[in-house]
DNA sequence: ACATCGATTTCGGAC
DNA sequence: GTCCGAAGTCGATGT
């Protein structure tokens, strides 16, 4: 038998039957009217109503109503599940330490209790990732400019590890931020975080070439940089692309602000 | 009878009772070794396995491992759920449009199969919102700078809304971004997007005093202010404030490139 | 319907 | 362990 079930057991019945599933390490469902409270990150209470309670033995905790994809409430792995019989009612409490937070279920009656015997060794295989994206970008680099030569992936700078890094037909540098989904002003934001960095590491550099080999994370010459004609040429040269299916206007609106440019790639590419 | 259970039923009767369940409005639990075929916004494949399927009422579909939180498989609310017999097996399809997404689970042998009326009429209170922050910001104003007046919450800008507005005592507009919770690079992007924008607006005007009226997604003048002794003053009159609970060290190095303000708070005050 | 952004985000990978 | 960013993110709110 891999499932075992009882319905509309006693507290006490409940009790012996959630503490022999979670020694046999199986999964468990409860469902019953209940109330839930949850402290740690945040803090929060829900009313009585019917709730289906998932416990898993990797120390996860679900409490789901009939609406919506996400828990009401929740814990995520490595929590420590118990159980017990309080005023004739049982109680199922989890906990987890850093954070620091506990969840509380408090049946008012139990429906239902059933433990699954789980096997699955099967692992999902997922196709249409932003890595996906990165391969077929980097097998066809025109798309990016034309004479676009990737050098790089998870080019680290100060601000963090940009997608692609390499240098257009004239050898400029130029960064690369993938996203697999239409984009908003956030990617943007992100992709001049990183075009920002790459600018003043090559800005730490004395304009006639003579390289200021500083440290990654040393301080960098805030100073912009002057062309001979004395003009503010405050837009370093490094390129910035950003590569998605499609940005909203606003979007498109920041991209023209910072002279980046953008590529659609078609999603199912 | 709140809940309807089938221990082991032929693929028939399972179907028999999901369409029942379906009609009544009713949440469904099944357990059994399955295959998931996922194709939408991305595709997946899950090769077979003892697992937890949920569907809810209002169209939500959860296929749970004894592993994590997040399910496995999943098909957001508004989801049209079927069921059929195939070769003998129970097919569970779950379908929505905008964008096209099918969810496919084949039943190589059904465990258990319930169903559940439930009645779920409280709301979840939930405290320690970054709302909840804001609120104990602008109760505290001084937090923020001394003498800080806040003038707009959700201020509109070409970059997007802003957490609060207001001045300094000097009458210096200032930018605050609200985080519940420690803040990476992410953040520092985000309220530099808005300092930016602000400084855009305001660099529009006349030096003088003499605004110019465009309208708020007009083109802007890119020219950056000049000090009165010819100096280039490339970072325009507008104060940036992170507000969170503490940031890492990278945040805190863009932090100081862009001479932002990082403001402490207690999550729990 | 779309855009924007928070979330007890969760999760994985790198350091 | 922390940091960082992706995610089929989800979900709420405003337009």
């Amino acid at each position: 038998m891999t499932v075992t079930t009882l319905a509309n057991p006693t507290p006490r019945d409940a009790l012996a039957e959630l503490d022999a599933a979670f020694e046999r390490g199986e999964m468990i469902s409860i469902f019953g009217r209940c109330t839930v409270e949850y402290a740690g990150r945040a803090a929060s209470s829900l009313g009585p109503g019917d709730r289906l309670v998932i416990l898993k033995p990797d120390g996860a905790a679900l409490v789901h109503t009939d609406e919506q994809r996400t828990p009401v409430n929740w814990q995520p792995p490595g929590c420590d599940h118990s159980a017990s019989v309080r005023d004739g009612r049982l109680r199922i409490r989890s906990r987890r330490t850093n954070p620091e937070e506990t969840l509380d279920v408090d049946f008012e009656r139990v429906e239902q209790l059933s433990a699954y015997a789980v096997t699955d060794r099967s692992d999902l295989d997922l196709r249409g990732s932003e890595e996906d994206l990165r391969e077929y970008v980097l097998s066809h680099p025109d798309l990016i400019a034309d004479g676009f030569e990737p050098t790089e992936t998870e080019r680290q700078s100060a601000a963090g590890a940009m997608d692609i890094f390499g240098h257009d037909a004239d050898g400029m540098p130029v960064v690369v931020e993938l996203k697999r989904r239409r984009v908003g002003p956030s990617a943007v934001s992100q992709l001049r975080r990183y075009v920002d960095a790459v600018r003043r590491e090559l800005g730490a550099e004395v304009p006639n070439g003579a390289a200021a080999r500083d440290g990654e994370d040393g301080e960098v010459d805030d100073d912009r940089e002057v062309d001979d004609d004395g003009e503010i040429d405050d837009e370093a040269a490094v390129r910035g692309v950003l590569v998605a299916p499609s940005v909203t206007d606003r979007a498109a609106d920041l991209l023209a602000a910072e002279e980046f440019e953008f590529v659609a790639v078609d999603p199912d590419a």
